[in-house]
DNA sequence: GTCTATATCAAGATAGAC
DNA sequence: GTCTATCTTGATATAGAC
C-alpha cells in the first residue's frame, strides 16, 4: 500500500483524495489542498516533490483498490469477467474523478508505486483466460463505455445498460475455453 | 458547412484549426490564436462570443468531416462497419488533438452546428443495421481503443492491431441480418 | 474590425528563515 | 514541518476608443 510514504505524507494523500473526489481534477490544486490541511501550499513540497508525484500516488492507490475489488470476482459464482466488468463500472461511478485521473490521460509509469497497475491488470487478464489481445479489446470497450457515460455522451433516452450487455455478450462469446 | 459564419470568422476558425492540430488543446488559447492571426486577443470576441463557441465550431467541423468520410464506406466492397471503424481510427490518428476535443469531454450540444453530430452518427448506425444498442457498444469499443492508443496506455510490445481485430470480430458477430 | 488598458483569477514552484 | 515572500506564467473576458 502506502508503506513507502511517511505518516504525514499519508495524511496529505488522504486529504488530496477527499479533495479530488469532492471537487474533481480541476479542484485539486496545491493551494486548495493546503487550505484543507490548514497549512500553506509550499509546505506540501516537503512531502511530495511535485504535484505530479502526488497525483501518481493517488493513481497507484486507485489501481490497488481496483485490483483488490477484482479479486472478489473469482470467489462468487458466475463468469469472473462479467463480475469484473460490473465491478469496474461501479468503481468508476463511485469515484468518477479518481477514475478520470487514473485512465483519462497518459501515465507516467515511473512515478507509480511499483506493481500497482499490475494489481488491477492481472485479475482482468486472468478472467479472460490469459488472452491478452482479447483483454485489450475488452479494456477498450470497458473504458470507452465508462468514459462516455461519465461524460454524458449517450442520449438521455439511451438504454446504456443494454449497450453494456450487448458488448459484454459479444466479448464473452470470444473467450477461448479449454475443456 | 460553415455557412452561418462570416468570412472573417471562417478565417479565424481555419487558423484555430491549424493551431489546435499543431499544438494541441492546451495550446489553443485566445492569446496564441490572436498571435497567429496578427491581431490582439480581444478582437476575436467580435467574431466568436466565447472560446467555447469557437471550440464548438471546430467540433462541428470535425463531425461533418467524419460523416463525409464515413459515407465512402458504403461505396466500397466489404462490410461497411469494418470500413467505418477503419476510417474512424485513421481520422483520430491523423487529427489526435481535434479528436480529443470532439470526444474526450462533455459536449455542449446547444453550441454545435445543428445536424453536425448526426452526420457522423447516422452512417455508423446504418452500418450496424439500425441496431442502436449495438451501435452504442461499438462506439464504446471504438472510442475506448482510440483514446487508449492516443494516450499511450497499451504496453509498447502490445499488438494493438490484433486487439482491434478481436473486438471488431466480436462486434460484427452480433449484427442481426435479415436474409 | 482592431486597438489599449484592465479586471479577475489562478496555477506550480523555489529560496531561505524559523 | 511550516512559514513568508516571491517568481513566473498563464488564462478568459469586458469597456470603450478609433
Amino acid at each position: 500500500m502506502d508503506h513507502h510514504l511517511t505518516p504525514r505524507a499519508r495524511e496529505i494523500l488522504g486529504t488530496a483524495r477527499m479533495l479530488l473526489e469532492e471537487e474533481g481534477g480541476e479542484g485539486l490544486s496545491m493551494r486548495r489542498l493546503a487550505e484543507r490541511l490548514g497549512i500553506r501550499a509550499p509546505s506540501i513540497y516537503k512531502h511530495f516533490p511535485s504535484k505530479e508525484a502526488l497525483e501518481a500516488a493517488l493513481i497507484s492507490q486507485g489501481f490497488e483498490e481496483q485490483g483488490a475489488a477484482f479479486e472478489a470476482a473469482f470467489e462468487s459464482p458466475g463468469e469472473p469477467i462479467v463480475a469484473i466488468i460490473e465491478i469496474y463500472r461501479a468503481f468508476a461511478h463511485r469515484h468518477p474523478h479518481l477514475y478520470r485521473l487514473m485512465y483519462d490521460s497518459s501515465l507516467n509509469r515511473e512515478l507509480l508505486t511499483p506493481g500497482s497497475e499490475e494489481s488491477a491488470v492481472i485479475p482482468a487478464v486472468r478472467a479472460l483466460g490469459g488472452d491478452r489481445d482479447l483483454a485489450r479489446a475488452a479494456f477498450g470497450f470497458v473504458h470507452g463505455m465508462t468514459i462516455l457515460e461519465l461524460n454524458d455522451r449517450f442520449p438521455a433516452d439511451a438504454d446504456v445498460d443494454e449497450a453494456w450487455r450487448r458488448g459484454l455478450a459479444a466479448l464473452t462469446g470470444s473467450i477461448q475455453r479449454d475443456e
